[in-house]
DNA sequence: CTCAATGTTCGATGTTCGTGAAACATCGAA
DNA sequence: TTCGATGTTTCACGAACATCGAACATTGAG
């Protein structure tokens, strides 16, 4: 469903350092986590990745629940952007060190936005 | 054995994001990365962990393996080392932050090192 | 109401991972 | 050489994970 009664997010300071680890231990995970680092809210349909629906869906639920990223609904539509005020806070450096690091090896290549996004 | 005939450490260009980050996703691995950061050698015997010494062995192997950590064998001995240096190279501010988050959270306090040991 | 769009959840499948016991290999000492 | 200490490797097993397709639920439009 597209609307669940209420996805729960972790308080920032459940955020724990193995779940990020965790979370961002996945090419295409990261590679969400780039296409948002550019603090705004992006919608599911926006993001391209090279995996089935369901499969993206577990992504965005694996970040979500981990605390890297806040979903929100509207609608039939479900919104994304990264926690990053939550992360910097609990894990200071952590966040800019991962991204920084993910851009130069460009980890998660294969994810970004459609080309009709209104971020293209 | 104690002397595998040379165990082959990634080059320093060669770590990648993704297998740091997978190293890192385990309270033992961190707990030992955190023994590890005052960037001095240590002996496998001075290290406590409350796994079998097999399953030691195999975390140690995918620190190594992840280009995490440095070994060296003398006689019948190892020794491990953080390799702070490639990897602040490669990744600048990562293991800090990843050291400090560890060290808010104490992520891996149940591995330390001996109480005879030299560093104790 | 009926349809289409948008996600979620549910198997099912194959892979990777953490773990320990046991066997093995190497080195140093007696 | 025989023994003990120190790690490594192999094997097996259960748990966790990534992935997909299909069925399902919810919402908005016609």
């Amino acid at each position: 469903m597209v609307a669940m009664k209420q996805a729960r997010h972790p308080a920032p300071n459940e955020i724990t350092l193995i779940d990020v680890m965790g979370a961002l231990n996945d090419p295409i995970r990261v590679g969400l986590v780039r296409v948002l680092a550019d603090d705004r809210e992006h919608g599911w349909g926006e993001l391209r990745a090279p995996v089935a629906k369901s499969t993206l869906s577990h992504h965005l639920r694996v970040l979500r629940d981990a605390g890297v990223t806040r979903t929100r609904q509207e609608g039939t539509r479900c919104f994304v952007e990264l926690r990053r005020d939550d992360l910097d806070a609990r894990f200071p450096g952590l966040l800019n060190a991962v991204l920084g690091a993910a851009h130069r090896d460009d980890v998660g290549a294969h994810v970004g936005l459609a080309d009709d996004s209104p971020s293209a």
